[in-house]
DNA sequence: TGGTTGCTGCAACTCACTTGCACTTGACAC
DNA sequence: GTGTCAAGTGCAAGTGAGTTGCAGCAACCA
């Protein structure tokens, strides 16, 4: 909690607007455990505030982006999904079977990444990785999709 | 060339039709040297039969996909790019700056695949990574964007 | 307290992709 | 060859995430 507010005098200080709508947008990608699509966002915050236009989320998540302070990922699901980069960078492992998502510690990829840089010579920028497959459970007795 | 032949027979011995609208799409997708959209396929095989729809494409390449014949791969670009698997599995780096487009082979992620299992016993399906960042060439003279 | 400019809500739009449906046609039987 | 019929196609309308133009509003500064 409150973790964000550090982000919102972050914005301030580079002359951005503190507006209610966007504190309630970080309150809600800050409150939810994990992901959150702009859809999700939208409802939450409206539960509180019912005029709050999905285009004011889309342009509030855009420049969250541009500063680096959310993250945009696809994780499969027809939309993207946003979670605040304070709480760590990190990659996801995701369970085509059951749906489980796995949390990837950022580190782990640094061998890949002098690898690429190694021998193509390409310096890789892979700040949210989502690998799919199979988890340890669904491995074991496979069969119950989720979704 | 001619490489898809054997796509085409193997599709018909599981029992689908080998219609011209098929073969055309297959062509056009094996003729385009790297990747390819739906739109592209479209306008492409239209030169010479203008009557395909572009729900057609989008049927073909969903029967594709389901066979493990054909990849689908968001490069970041608003749509999905497709490409044959015949082809060899590999992945992709792309640079952001000039939007060029590098090969990687697949065995390049072998030694990911086996951290992955051993540190989160998950089983990493990466059938087509898409990884961003920066060419050499970029990295010596930033600022040649191309889109 | 007033000005200006960034931000918002609204509504209409875009664009990749999907779907319902009637018509067509490839594959197979005879 | 001819008939049969489900798979496949074209068309047109729809879906849904995300975008945009614009008029009014309000956060911040003086």
């Amino acid at each position: 909690m409150s973790h964000h507010h550090e982000i919102v005098a972050a914005l301030q200080q580079i002359g951005y607007r503190l507006t209610p709508q966007r504190m309630m947008i970080l309150d809600a990608i800050a409150s939810s455990d994990r992901h959150i699509s702009a859809e999700e966002i939208h409802d939450t915050v409206r539960v509180a505030y019912p005029y709050l236009d999905i285009s004011t989320v889309y342009r509030t998540l855009d420049l969250l982006k541009g500063l680096h302070l959310a993250s945009e990922t696809d994780l499969g699901r027809g939309h993207a999904q946003y979670e605040l980069l304070s709480k760590g960078l990190h990659h996801h492992l995701i369970c085509r079977e059951c749906g489980a998502i796995l949390d990837m510690e950022n580190p782990f990829l640094d061998p890949l990444r002098q690898a690429i840089g190694k021998e193509y010579d390409f310096h890789a920028e892979i700040e949210h990785l989502a690998v799919f497959g199979m988890c340890s459970g669904c491995k074991q007795n496979p069969g119950n999709t989720r979704g």
